[in-house]
DNA sequence: CCCAATTACGAATCTCGTAACTATG
DNA sequence: CATAGTTACGAGATTCGTAATTGGG
């Protein structure tokens, strides 16, 4: 999650060269700090979400750190015995978890399809 | 995308031991796959989707390649001209789709909230 | 001191571009 | 030969665990 750059006013607006000669669209969000954030809420501690996710804390909290920096808002606040989400936070949270329904769906749909061309190896 | 498993009977259902001495459940699909495929798909080859993507066909290659190993099933058939979806294919496309919209709302959600909170710097 | 979180750093992992190759027409 | 895709390989970027540190109660 280590980037040089910082969103812009709408998502995908900044383009960014990378790796040679090519460039490269500027990206928010990825599946696993959706994920992370959404655990962390749901159970009130990134010690807590870090276990159910199977990373270190410091896993969770760096990856939601960048989270933040990268939205631009503060998710949660931390408390002394676990965190709260701010009013970002929880509207934030409420898109999040229809995402990861998705996911969910997705992943789902394709463990339970039988219809055929199954790759064999 | 270089994993040296392979994805078990039900999304999620497998352990790994990763990185010293903790574990990690193994999880199929990230965002980056799915929208590279939904793009190959929409564009009718790897390499218009590549342009539309701002990277390189062998990116987008590799990576379709790994996902479709990682689901087990063929998603489009490699013809002279380009690709064509196949049943399971399409089928995944639907659901990707979805996940894709919710993705964007997502991102646009996130970067038009102007409730307070913003970071500086 | 205990607990929750963060920071620092390095190792493991992943991404993706360049180059070389295969296949179809 | 031109076009579309694949394979191989390595550089750069990202992830994440261990260790050390900070801060509230």
């Amino acid at each position: 999650m280590k980037r040089d750059w910082l969103p812009g006013k709408t998502a995908c607006d900044k383009v960014r060269p990378v790796q040679g000669s090519l460039e490269s669209r500027v990206r928010l969000l990825n599946i696993k700090q959706i994920r992370y954030f959404a655990s962390a809420v749901a159970y009130g501690s990134l010690t807590a979400a870090a276990k159910h996710e199977y990373v270190s804390v410091q896993a969770i909290s760096k990856s939601l750190s960048d989270l933040e920096r990268e939205l631009g808002y503060s998710l949660f606040s931390r408390k002394s015995h676990g965190i709260a989400p701010t009013a970002f936070g929880n509207a934030f949270l409420r898109e999040a978890t229809s995402v990861l329904k998705g996911f969910e769906r997705l992943e789902t749909f394709a463990t339970c399809w039988g219809g055929g061309a199954r790759i064999s190896g």
